[in-house]
DNA sequence: GCCGTTTTCGGCCCGACTGTTTTCAGTCG
């Protein structure tokens, strides 16, 4: 049984939620979210390091106490000290905290005074009007606290990029449009560029808060006011998504801009930086005994506190700091370094534009390249090629690229890995092609061990070119099937493989932490959008912005080469 | 519980808003 990092990190979360109700020192319990924090982050499997005899506790974060009780974990399946905390505190008290307004202090109170242990619990109680009448508690409480569990059991989940991108846009755009402000931005992990964001933080430079707060809260969108300032309010929108907007002077903006986009563990770093150099940071500004010295903009303040300026989608504090004081951070790819697309559906399969259409659409964002990979047969639901309409779709695109001038489209197939690692259609008709993207549909529960095997084998195939959304995880809606990434990297690299970063938002697939793994293990990435439909061609967008939080550069992608270049890269050794 | 140009003890980021408070605790980000 391997014990997996998000299950160390889960644990580790529950302990330090058990602690904090216990009221332990608050530096102990964010030493161990610290901790959940970097191994759920890790490309590496914890259990095997501590497998192959690693010292853990060389990891910055993680000192001697919790590298022994991750070795316990791995190597018993338990936490001992987390038994011993659960005998204490009852661990359904840890739900009560995901209602709003209720952290540590107060379910424990509700525990000790009430014998409020679950959410059925504190909902009878909170009805019959017995919280109120707890000391520190009253009506308004009350009422929040019976909102909060409506709250809870109708959203709870996290919003995906793609929809807050929406939310967050149109909402930028009605405040730019009012009367007295300027700079809006959309900070937090949204502009971080995470997956899922839970909730927007907008930032605008105004000097007259009040005003501007009255038509915030005035948005068509708002079902709820939270709470409203003259700096800052919260609202709640009709999709559930809960949104600040946090008001600041201009010469605020870059400091605020910094505290606003996080991530916490990444402002923590930099504000010990700036208290190591006698500097005090904040929201408002950097400032040396009261007195003001940047924060009009980010580079001014990362550069006053000895650094060069991180990218939004860096600053997770997984290293970016260090690589800041050492001016190794990397160059990001950005969308002007690609130059085609090599994952696309035609109307062939389940997609739903023709093969012109979808040529004409690439064309029109200025692409070189195009690649055609549509469904092999035995995805049936997708009505899959077989080798016979795989062939005539070749002659299609052969037409095509006589006719078309501006754009090339290229030969592929995303072919099926079926379970046994042999490919969906034969080599005699995958030889023909410029590429394949070979992707596991089928079969996902198989083990660990035989799923990796089942994809090496796979890439044993000389027209296997890139393994297709590596994971098979949907966002909200799908785990990752069990697979060994960094054995499947090592082959990838060794064969001259690559791997997909599919661009779809529910995929996103290179996940977070096997971009940089990738890039560390010298295997290169395809950013592509798996468009079923011409607009799906936009993607890209996303696909670019999850390599740049992997650290990765126009090298490291292979959609970013010429023609001539990237055809050297699709052949294999 | 972690960490060290404050170095094995004593620090650990900082401020806004709300509600129940007569001066502040709790929560959140």
């Amino acid at each position: 049984m391997t014990v997996h990092n998000a299950e160390i990190a889960r644990q580790f979360n529950l302990l330090a939620d058990l602690l904090e109700i216990e009221d332990a020192n608050p530096f102990r319990v964010r030493a161990y979210r610290n901790a959940a924090r970097i191994v759920e982050g890790m490309a590496h499997s914890v259990a095997e390091m501590v497998e192959r005899g690693e010292d853990l506790s060389e990891i910055y974060g993680i000192g001697e106490d919790l590298a022994r009780k991750i070795e316990e974990l791995v190597k018993t399946g338990e936490l001992s000290a987390l038994q011993d905390e659960e005998k204490r505190v009852p661990v359904q008290l840890t739900e009560l905290m995901r209602i709003d307004q209720l952290g540590p202090r107060r379910v424990k109170q509700l525990y000790r005074e009430l014998g409020i242990k679950t959410l059925a619990d504190l909902s009878r109680a909170a009805k019959a009007g017995k919280v109120q009448e707890l000391e520190g508690f009253g009506e308004k409480t009350e009422a929040k606290i019976l909102a909060g569990l409506e709250q809870l059991t109708s959203s709870g989940r996290r919003t995906k990029l793609s929809e807050a991108t929406e939310i967050a846009e149109s909402l930028a755009d009605y405040l730019r449009g009012l009367e007295g402000i300027s700079k809006v931005t959309v900070a937090g992990s949204y502009r971080r560029r995470k997956e899922t964001v839970g909730d927007l933080d907008l930032l605008a430079v105004t000097e007259d808060g009040a005003q501007v707060m009255n038509r915030f809260v005035d948005y068509p969108e708002v079902e709820e006011v939270v709470s409203k300032g003259t700096t800052r309010s919260t609202v709640r929108l009709r999709t559930g998504l809960q949104v600040d907007l946090r008001l600041v002077p201009g010469r605020s903006y870059g400091a605020a801009l910094c505290y606003f986009t996080g991530s916490k563990a990444h402002n923590v770093e930099i504000r010990t930086r700036a208290a190591q150099r006698g500097l005090k940071l904040n929201e408002y500004g950097l400032f040396k005994d009261n007195e003001y010295v940047a924060g009009r903009t980010e580079k001014s303040v990362y550069e006053q506190v000895g650094l060069a300026y991180i990218e939004p989608e860096l600053r997770e504090n997984t290293g970016e700091v260090e690589a800041a004081e050492a001016g190794q951070l990397p160059e990001l790819v950005t969308m002007d370094d690609i130059r085609g697309d090599l994952h696309a559906h035609t109307n062939a399969t389940d997609g739903h534009a023709t093969l012109r259409e979808m040529a004409r659409a690439a064309a029109d964002r200025g692409y070189e390249y195009l690649a055609i990979t549509d469904h092999s047969k035995r995805v049936t639901m997708a009505r899959g090629l077989d080798e016979k309409r795989l062939r005539k779709q070749l002659e299609s695109i052969d037409a095509l690229n006589d006719e078309l001038r501006d754009i090339t489209l290229l030969k592929g197939c995303e072919v099926d890995i079926l379970e046994d690692g042999q490919l969906d259609l034969p080599d005699s008709v995958l030889e023909e092609l410029d590429l394949t993207v070979c992707s596991v549909h089928y079969h996902r529960e198989l083990s660990r061990k035989k799923q990796t095997e089942r994809i090496i084998r796979a890439m044993d195939d000389p027209c296997f070119t890139i393994l297709g959304h590596p994971t098979g995880r949907l966002i909200n809606e799908r785990e990752p099937y069990e697979v060994d990434m960094e054995a499947l990297m090592e082959e990838a690299a060794e064969r001259g493989c690559h791997m997909e970063l599919n661009a779809q938002p529910s995929r996103f697939d290179l996940i977070d932490a096997h971009r940089r793994m990738a890039r560390d293990m010298g295997v290169k990435v395809a950013i592509c959008t798996d468009a079923h439909s011409t607009d799906n061609l936009d993607y890209m967008r996303f696909g670019v912005e999850q390599a740049r939080r992997g650290w990765l550069t126009a090298d490291d992608i292979i959609n970013t080469r010429r023609l001539p270049a990237l055809r050297k890269l699709l052949r294999r050794a």
